[in-house]
DNA sequence: ATATTTTATATTGTGCGCAATATATTTGCG
DNA sequence: CGCAAATATATTGCGCACAATATAAAATAT
């Protein structure tokens, strides 16, 4: 073998594979940091980082629930969300309270605070869509490809 | 306004646009987690964690490159490459060792078991192949969309 | 040649993201 | 009922990611 790249050898297949360019994994891994950098400047005005403008999205389509369905919702487990929620917390724009019916649960609620940002989070997208100079309905297929891409590789963790 | 819900009011383009399953932005977000969950349990056996494989693969395709040069391949800055190439330094896969051209640069380079590791890896790309569940056509095609979405959106920070 | 600017890497601090573990509550089984 | 298993959240530790800053070397300007 020539592990060390050192002999000629013709590139095989498992070659190609390897190849940085090639890995679909990367692609999706660079453009989530490449979002990640255009929504810094957006979210910065709004006091929140990526991850807190995620569970804002959640919360203001429905808040009121359990860390356990904003974390099924956002993909996310209690040691992510948990000191997460308690920053939006200590910021004002959510309240934790134990349920009653259930102690080991603990409710999400927006405060009035939190139901305000969302008016200032209404630019955020229409900024996203400009920079990334696409139509809504080529990043709506597009989305709908990856989606299905996750929901299967979801799907091979669950087994 | 009604922006806390509670009186009745048309959904407006902007509400549509601030729910979290029309952001591609959060499909691509929980893809590359997904990706992560995934690829776990293969880079265990390799010893590695995610970001160290994409470091490695970028090595095997070409090394004794400056951090600058890594940090291009891969958009990531030295405060995470920096800890990062020290770990693989400290498992024995690289050197890093100052340039004698030009001090300022620290140059990486494989070392035997570096280049051994790439062996091992092999198998990995085959696995993610089967755990996306689509055809190596499909994905390239998928590929090359996201990237150029990454680019675009590179593109914008860069003005 | 010296001073200024630029470049390459390193360091520090904050916030994820997740595995592993801990704790408390609830459910279900006998 | 009493106890084991399941469930929900919290905690700890590690490794990114990145902004801000520091340091040192090289390039450039004057």
């Amino acid at each position: 073998m020539d592990s060390m790249g050192i002999m000629a050898r013709k590139p095989t297949a498992a070659d190609q594979a390897l190849r940085l360019d090639n890995q679909i994994c990367f692609a999706v891994y660079s453009t989530a940091h490449a979002f990640n950098r255009v929504y810094k400047p957006l979210l910065d005005r709004l006091g929140l980082t990526y991850p807190q403008y995620l569970v804002m999205l959640a919360l203001w389509e429905r808040d009121d629930v359990a860390v356990k369905d904003l974390g099924e919702r956002l993909f996310l487990d209690s040691g992510t969300l948990t000191p997460l929620l308690k920053r939006l917390e200590a910021a004002e724009l959510i309240r934790r309270t134990r349920s009653t019916e259930d102690e080991r649960v603990v409710l999400i609620a927006l405060t009035p605070q939190g139901h305000v940002l969302r008016e200032k989070a209404r630019a955020v997208p229409q900024s996203i869509l400009a920079a990334s100079d696409c139509t809504v309905g080529e990043l709506m297929a597009m989305k709908d490809e990856i989606v299905a891409l996750r929901d299967r590789l979801n799907a091979v963790l669950g087994e």
